[in-house]
RNA sequence: GCCUCCGUAGCUUAGUGGUAGAGUGAUCGGCUGUUAACCGAUUGGUCGUCGGUUCAAUCCCGACCGGGGGCG
């Protein structure tokens, strides 16, 4: 048994994962180290800030420094220096970069680096080197299909998703035997936002022997009813008993729903990113600590919160700090948000526990889009249509006044 | 005192005889399986002052003011 059930309050559930660097509860966050760092922290940190799992990326990592460096280092837990849980993402997620894609063929993505050199990533080269970097699970490599697509495009990533899902499964059982690894692997389902195609990707999918079940192809511009709408519909027709990861959802709201739809596992690059560019999670929402009314706040990032940056650190230390991109900055802004993560993930558990998940959403919920600095999070797309709108609309503006 | 170079956005500066761009700063916003200490928007200039030449001067000429360098 890779994953068992603990205590269930209606679709959210808490449980325990098992895998080779020790238990795993669910629900849990993980930051991401994409080039095999939580950027501006070391593994100790993390270990301190109480995460049990992290995730990596292996064809990030295939670049640089390579994978036979990382298993030169005796792997990747001992090269970063981490000791608990560390996943890896394929690379599939890349097929979004248009720095990085080339094409997709049915064999696999074409990828290339930063000089320009060419290189054909599949399913078995993915499986190889997650293998040989020694993660605790691996992911499938996938195809992702931008947001916004056709149909056909749809269909396409679909699949290939599911043939490279096939052909990834054949090759990590052979790894498995060859490495003498005891590594995970979760398969990907696709889909995009349409409920058929979405149904029928997790299905199959679900049919497969997967250690675990991931949710791909989400938060990449949907609206956020679109997306809630698509993690409702894949949970209901993966297995109770196995366990779900969202891949790439982060924001503290979306994590508290997603939760209550029953997803157990999160990645995102959310707390991290926002962090070093100045924007802090709070109870009442985000704020930007960059804001010259910060300047003089003597208090700390969040009132009542338990994090080192919050015992010992100002908000006016913090404001200049990110002002002035001194290091320590970052450090201390990614502190606070991971610990803010950490937290939330907590008190989910701790009500799930007592069967009052609903009551803790909603107050949650309530609190955060309450405060002053708080609003509900514009989505992308809509976000980048508008101000495409606004530059249209001034260019004709410009035009006619040109008259 | 003489010679010389230079004064353009808060700062560093580009530029042209048809009233000016950039970087940076400032202000605000965005980041959701990160090659991102990043990206975007906004703000910001009687082009040192006063005259002259010209249809038109930030640009050419003169004086003055301020600054750098050199010679005495």
């Amino acid at each position: 048994m890779t994953f068992e059930i603990l205590y269930e309050d209606g679709k959210a559930r808490v449980g325990k994962l098992y895998t080779e660097h020790g238990p795993v509860i669910t629900p849990f966050f993980m930051p991401v180290a994409s080039k095999g760092s939580v950027k501006a922290m070391e593994g100790a940190d993390i270990d301190i800030l109480g995460f049990e799992s992290i995730i990596s990326n292996s064809f990030i990592l295939s670049l640089s420094p390579g994978i036979d460096v990382v298993e030169g280092a005796g792997g990747i837990h001992k090269f970063m220096h981490f000791k608990k849980n560390i996943f890896t993402d394929s690379g599939g997620f890349q097929v979004l970069s248009k720095d990085f894609l080339i094409k997709k063929t049915d064999e696999g993505a074409l990828f290339k680096d930063q000089s320009g050199k060419k290189m054909i990533y599949t399913p078995e080269i993915a499986m190889k080197n997650q293998i040989r970097l020694g993660s605790d699970v691996a992911m499938t490599l996938d195809d992702v299909a931008h947001y916004g697509l056709s149909g056909k495009e749809y269909v396409d990533a679909i699949r290939r998703t599911h043939d490279w899902a096939r052909r990834s499964i054949i090759a990590h059982k052979e790894l498995k035997k060859e490495y003498d690894s005891k590594q995970l692997l979760f398969g990907i389902a696709q889909g995009g936002t349409r409920e058929e195609y979405r149904r029928f990707s997790t299905h199959k999918i679900n049919e497969m022997d997967f250690d675990g079940v991931a949710l791909g192809g989400l938060v990449i511009g949907e609206s956020r009813g679109e997306l809630m709408g698509a993690i409702a519909e894949s949970v209901k027709h993966f297995d109770d008993h196995k366990v779900r990861y969202l891949m790439g959802l982060g924001s503290p709201p979306d994590v508290v729903r997603a939760v209550g739809e029953g997803v157990d596992c999160f990645d995102s690059i959310y707390p991290t990113s926002n962090a070093r560019h100045g924007s802090m999670l709070t109870r009442k929402g985000r704020f930007m600590i960059k804001k010259v009314a910060y300047k003089n706040d003597h208090g700390p990032i969040e009132e009542g919160c338990k994090c080192e940056t919050c015992k010992n650190y100002s908000r006016a230390y913090l404001h200049h700090l990110l002002r002035t991109h001194e290091l320590l900055g970052y450090k201390l802004a990614t502190i606070h948000n991971l610990h803010f993560m950490n937290n939330l993930i907590h008190e989910l558990r701790d009500a799930i526990k007592k069967g009052r998940y609903k009551e803790y959403a909603e107050d949650f919920l309530k609190d955060y889009f309450s405060g002053k600095e708080a609003k509900e999070f514009s989505n992308n797309v809509q976000q980048k249509y508008m101000e495409k709108l606004r530059k249209e609309q001034a260019k004709i503006f410009l035009d006619w006044k040109g008259e």
